[in-house]
DNA sequence: ATGAAAGCGCTAACAT
DNA sequence: ATGTTAGCGCTTTCAT
């Protein structure tokens, strides 16, 4: 079965006895002025030989393409699908379309997919960047790209983003254990290698300091590779490690909610009760914590939000000529559903 | 800040001082034979041009478009981000992008994309179809665009397609609670409108049939929508007109995963513990069912394996001329996690 | 109000 | 082995 040719605006002009200059007036809506005769006749033509324009003609003549890239580690986490849903959600409003880009945590996966996007004339992104080198970045803004930062702060450049207030957080959190009565407070972490988690680490830091609490860390050795499922299992790596400490926390606060599920598993497979015996928080807010029993309390990020709002900076950064990077900062709130109790006053 | 003009291929092969046509044997790694020491010049000057291809004007020429586009219900659900992951991992062994639509269970929406898609001169798609009406499938395929069908079967057309072999799925998992003595055993599920849910019930009712079994149905009104945490809000619901029932049933088994997450969670709460008060059995296989207390048995479909071959399928589609629409019917597998007992004896 | 023609960046006959 | 040229589908000056 070959496929005819589609027809294009040349087609309709010689059938509708135009020029094609004229039919493109007409079909790409541009407002210039077409008699109402000629104006008929060609949309009656172009609808007789189903006309479907060719966006790739019209890109390469006005340089102006409509699609965006999203460049993340992995949507299979879910913070990541909430994200996206509310980039392609005004993405669409606007007329725009969505390249995925999984990183996969890969710094040269990341590097392809800035070029191959540049290379099909993309000149919007909205990147979580999981390399330590901007440098890549930098060349691609100097070539043109306009790339809005989420999540994952880009320091050095001068680059829009919006990113949620980790240290406040952190902050958050550990107070709400504190202000339950906890006073031995372990925060499992996977890598402090990310913006993210040091903001939440220096966030837990400030509430156990001012407290004048004692600190208790476990973090990944910063080797490995974490996502999804994997989280989970780090939560109950890490738990594990907790446990063989002499003097037990009574509370623990996860960097992300996939790592707390994996926090009570372990505790529960290990015979303490959550919350009764060690509470647990966790960070993220991703509808699982409600599925999940006992019900996660946790630190909410208004992920989708996050996303419109990138997309919204990224439609402005792409119209204005200049830029004057924006910096956003998203503020957390408290879920608190059913793994933290009051701690249990001991006899 | 304007960013001056990126360099051409004509640039180039002005400051080199040879013809664009040569440049671009070069550039476009045509193997077309170019002295070594035009080639060398060429690949210099275009370094230090920092020379980018630009896409757009090799697709307009050559016709070939390096990206397809994925249009599925929602990427919130993880089903289907495991499927698309798994597609854009062969579709970036083939040097080839992915678009994504999510079509928010809107059948408008749906369409939209199968049009923008199109004019964009994607000429390949992976398509999760929402829509009762295929006529506008069929049209787009007339038109010359490539499509893979998967998840939800198109009956009608000749069209490829990758599928669960859903009624096996509903047989295995009925099959495996009444191995475990179950007799009354019910069937809650979305609505019965979409080809995957109609499969998984026959399986159902046959199992119970070849059994000897009463029926017993739960099916939600068909003019909702559910999707991620709603499908979670559907599963308590559907459990608490199941508990109204005279005869209370011994095992559920839910049409999805997330279904039986909010299955288990209504039982909890109305005192029925799972699985040695009732039993149930999910249908998907997603991590969280890993995550969740109890572990949730299930059927488990290959999703990135779906994604995966429906990317390979497309590849070959968009290559051959003809087509011959292949069928492929992947096979389900029963996870025994938790949630599952054999039925008490009662004394 | 309409048309002619150039050109966006690239490739691919077709010459030489 | 290299260059010349036409043209992919579209928009947009510039004439008329």
């Amino acid at each position: 079965m070959t496929t005819p040719k589609p027809a294009t605006i040349h087609d309709i002009a010689r059938l509708a006895g135009v020029s094609s200059a004229t039919v493109s007036r007409v079909l790409s809506n541009s407002g210039y002025p077409v008699s109402a005769k000629l104006r008929e006749k060609i949309l009656r033509t172009a609808k007789e030989v189903h006309y479907v324009p060719n966006l790739l003609g019209k890109q390469l003549k006005t340089n102006i393409n409509t699609t965006i890239g999203v460049i993340v580690p992995s949507i299979t986490n879910p913070f990541y699908s909430s994200v996206l849903l509310g980039i392609e959600e005004t993405a669409r409003k606007n007329n725009y379309n969505v390249l995925l880009c999984n990183s996969m945590h890969d710094p040269v996966l990341e590097e392809t997919y800035l070029r191959t996007t540049f290379e099909k004339q993309i000149r919007g992104l909205i990147l979580s960047s999981i390399t330590e080198d901007k440098k890549a970045i930098q060349d691609y803004i100097r070539m043109g790209q306009r790339i809005i930062a989420i999540d994952q702060k880009i320091d050095d450049a001068g680059i829009s983003q919006v990113e949620f207030d980790y240290h406040k957080g952190g902050l958050l959190a550990t107070r709400h254990l504190i202000a339950n009565g906890h006073r031995r407070i372990a925060f499992v972490t996977a890598p402090l290698d990310r913006p993210s988690r040091i903001g939440i680490h220096s966030g837990y830091l400030e509430a156990m300091r001012e407290a004048g609490l004692e600190l208790l860390v476990k973090e990944t050795a910063r080797d490995h590779k974490y996502d999804g499922i994997y989280e989970f299992e780090n939560g109950k790596a890490l738990t594990s490690m907790l446990l063989e400490e002499e003097d037990k926390p009574t509370a623990v606060f996860a960097c992300n909610d996939m790592t707390a599920f994996g926090v009570i598993h372990q505790l529960d497979a290990s015979g303490f009760r959550v919350p009764d015996d060690i509470s647990v928080i966790g960070f993220d807010g991703i509808d699982f914590g409600e599925i999940v029993r006992p019900a996660l309390t946790t630190i909410k990020q208004p992920n989708a939000e996050m996303g419109r709002l990138a997309c919204s900076m990224l439609m402005e950064a792409m119209q204005s000529d200049g830029f004057e990077p924006v910096h956003l900062l998203l503020q957390p709130k408290l879920i608190e559903r059913q793994s933290v109790a009051p701690i249990a006053i001991e006899a």
